[in-house]
DNA sequence: ACGTTTAGTCGAAACGCTTCGACGATCAAT
DNA sequence: ATTGATCGTCGAAGCGTTTCGACTAAACGT
C-alpha cells in the first residue's frame, strides 16, 4: 500500500506538497500539482483514513445514530439513510450507520469519547431525548431528525406535521367527509412523549377544529390486532365515520383488514389516508393508499447538509426545517356515500 | 480529552505502561494496573480510536456492507443487523453499515483502501458478485451472507434454502395438499442470478419431485401489482392448485388481495405460506400468515463471530454454515377443500 | 554459585498524515 | 528602487497510540 511519501518520491517533492495538492491548504502550481496526480494515479495511491484523522483531528466520518428496535426500518427511514449516505459522500465524507439504541448511553458516550465520528445525526427522537445531552456534553457536533421538547438551541431538521396533517384533513373534508377519525400511536407512545404522535394530536384537532369538526382521535398498538383493535373502538365511538387517517403504518393493514371483515369497502363506505409513509407501502394495499408521502431522501441530504455546513463553517451555525408530507392521491380516498348503511 | 500521556502522568507510570494495561500484550503487575486504571478513571480516560487505530494498523471496525435499495430494510434485514451489532460490540468492535451498492465499485475500493475497515460483512450477495473480488484483491477479510456461485474459498453464512423448502412442502403436503404453487422472485432476479430465487426453484423442485407431485414455479415482480399478476398466472396454469408457496415478500399483499378479490379464502380455498419472512410481517396479514422465520439475528452473530475468529486468530480460518428457517404455523394454512369450488 | 529464563517496566521509534514556520521568488504598489 | 504581500515549496514538529529492544530484579535449574 502506497503511502504519501511514496508519492513524494516518485513525484520529486516533498511531503507536505503531495498533503496541500491533497487537502488544497495552500497553493500549488499546475504542474507541481500536475506531476504529484499522476504520481498518486501511477501508485495507485488511498489516503490512510486514520493517519489522516490523527493528524487532522477530523476523521471525515459522520455518524446516523438509529435506534433498530424489532420493527425493522421501513421504506421512509431507508430513503432517509439513502439521502443522507448521498449526501455525505457528495462532500468527501463517510456516513456509518450506528444501530445504537436509546438504551445504550453509556456506549454512546464511549463513541462520543473516542473521537471517531466528526458529528452525528439523531434519527428517532424523542421529546426529552437524553441521547441528546449526552452527545452536547461530548461536544460532538448534532443534527437532529425530529425535535426534542425544546429545540431552541439545536439544529434540526423534521417534518412539518402540522401542515401534514391539515392537507390530510384538507384532501378529506373537500371530499365532503365530516366524521373523520385519527388513528394514531398507541397510548403508551403517546404517553412517553414521542412528538410525531402528540404534534399529529394536537394538528389534528385544530385542523378539524377549523372546520368545525369535532376531533376524534384513537390509539392503536403498533401491530396488525392494535389496528383491528382501534378500528372496532372507532366505529364504537362514531359508527358513522367515512373516514380514517391513520399514522400508525403498522396498525394500517389491521384496520384496512377489519374494515374488509366487517364489509365496509375502501373507499366506497370509508376512505382511509395514511400519514408519513412511502409510496412503497401505499403500494402495498389494495386499493392502493392515498398517502402523505414523507419527504424522506430530502430530510436526509438537508440533515447531512446542516450537519457539513456546521464543521467546515465557522460552528455557530444552527439549522432549524420543517418539510411537509406531500398528498399523494391513490384509491382509498374518495366522496362519501350520501346513504351510509349504518348512519344514525 | 486526556491522552494516555495525562494517565501516565498521574499514576506515575510510562505511557508504554498504560498502553500495556490497556491491551494486556505483556504482563502488568497488580499494583500498577490498579494504579493506572484509577488513574484512567479519574481523567475519564478514553483512548483515541484514530491514533490506536493508526500504530496498531487495526481499527477495530467491522463494516456491514448493505446495498439499499428504495425496498427498505424489513424486519429480517434489521434483525440481521442488530445481531451483528450485538456480536460486534461484544467482542470489542464497531459495526458500520455502509450502505454501498452493488453500482457503487470504485466507492468500495476506495472504502477498502483506505483501511478504515478490519474486515466486511457482505450482504445481499449475487451469485457473481463483483465486490467479492475487489475486496479480496484489496486484502479485506470477508465474510458473506449468503452465497456466491463458487464460495468454496470463501467464508459465509447462509440460510438452508433447500431443507427451508422442503419443510414448507412438506407441511403443505401433510395437510392434504398436491397442487402447490410456487411464487418467486421476478423473472429478472432470477435471470441476474440472485442465489435465494435460484436456491428456492431448485429446492422446490426436488421438494415436489419427492413427493412425486408437479413442481409449478410463477416469477413475480417484486410489486403488490406483480403479486396480483403472479396469482393470476398460477390460477391459469392450475386452477386447482390449493396451495401458495411464496418467496416474495413485496409480492405477498398483492397475492392475498387478488386471492379476496377472486372471493377465495385463505386458508379455506387456499392456504398460503410465506418464505424467510419475518413474525412482524407475518402478524400483517389477515389471517396471520403460516411462515418460515428467518433465523436473522443468528445469522448476525454468526457471521460476525467467524469474521473476529478470523482477524484474532492465525488467518486462514474458513466458516461455511447453513441455518434453516423455522416453519410457524399460524392462520394461513389449513387442510384443503375436498370439494374445491372451481376445481376441474 | 552460575548462567538463564521470566516478570515488569521504560524510552524511543514508528504509524502516515497535517500543519506550522521559514524561505526564496514574484509581483504590485508606493 | 524599495517595501510589503503573495505564491509555491520545503523541512520538521506534531497527532496519540502501539510495539520493539533493552534493562533490572527476582526466580529457576543445576
Amino acid at each position: 500500500m502506497a503511502t504519501m511519501h511514496d508519492v513524494a518520491r516518485l513525484a520529486q517533492v516533498s511531503v507536505s506538497t503531495v498533503s496541500y495538492v491533497l487537502t488544497g491548504t495552500r497553493p500549488i502550481s499546475q504542474a507541481t500539482r500536475a506531476k504529484v496526480l499522476a504520481a498518486m494515479a501511477e501508485l495507485d495511491y488511498q489516503p490512510n483514513a486514520m493517519a489522516r484523522g490523527l493528524a487532522s483531528r477530523r476523521s471525515r466520518i459522520l455518524g446516523l445514530l438509529m435506534p433498530m428496535d424489532e420493527r425493522g426500518l421501513g421504506a421512509t427511514e431507508t430513503a432517509f439513510v439513502t439521502g443522507a449516505a448521498a449526501a455525505a459522500s457528495a462532500v468527501g465524507y463517510h456516513l456509518v450507520l450506528s444501530p445504537v439504541g436509546g438504551g445504550d448511553l453509556d456506549d454512546l458516550r464511549r463513541l462520543a469519547a473516542q473521537r471517531m465520528l466528526d458529528g452525528v445525526v439523531l434519527m428517532e427522537v424523542q421529546l426529552a431525548d437524553e441521547r441528546v445531552t449526552v452527545l452536547q456534553e461530548a461536544g460532538v457536533p448534532l443534527v437532529l431528525i425530529g425535535r426534542t421538547g425544546d429545540a431552541a438551541g439545536l439544529s434540526f431538521v423534521d417534518i412539518d406535521f402540522e401542515q401534514t396533517v391539515r392537507e390530510a384533513v384538507a384532501h378529506l373534508v373537500g371530499l365532503g367527509h365530516r366524521r373523520i377519525v385519527y388513528v394514531n400511536h398507541s397510548a403508551a407512545t403517546l404517553a412517553s412523549g414521542y412528538g410525531p404522535a402528540l404534534r399529529t394530536r394536537d394538528a389534528f384537532v385544530t385542523a378539524m377544529a377549523g372546520h368545525g369538526l369535532e376531533p376524534i382521535m384513537i390509539p392503536a398498538e403498533d401491530s396488525a390486532a392494535g389496528g383491528r383493535a382501534a378500528l372496532a373502538a372507532a366505529l364504537a365511538r362514531a359508527p358513522e365515520l367515512t373516514a380514517v387517517l391513520a399514522m400508525n403504518e403498522t396498525a394500517l393493514f389491521g384496520i384496512l383488514g377489519e374494515l374488509t371483515g366487517r364489509g365496509l369497502s375502501v373507499p366506497d363506505d370509508v376512505s382511509v389516508v395514511s400519514m408519513v409513509t412511502s409510496p412503497q407501502v401505499a403500494e402495498l394495499a389494495t386499493p392502493a393508499l392515498t398517502a402523505m408521502t414523507s419527504p424522506g431522501s430530502t430530510l436526509g441530504r438537508i440533515a447531512i447538509e446542516a450537519l457539513v455546513r456546521h464543521l467546515d463553517g465557522p460552528g455557530d451555525e444552527r439549522h432549524q426545517q420543517l418539510l411537509p408530507c406531500v398528498l399523494e392521491i391513490r384509491g382509498s380516498t374518495g366522496a362519501p356515500r350520501p346513504d351510509r348503511p349504518h348512519r344514525g
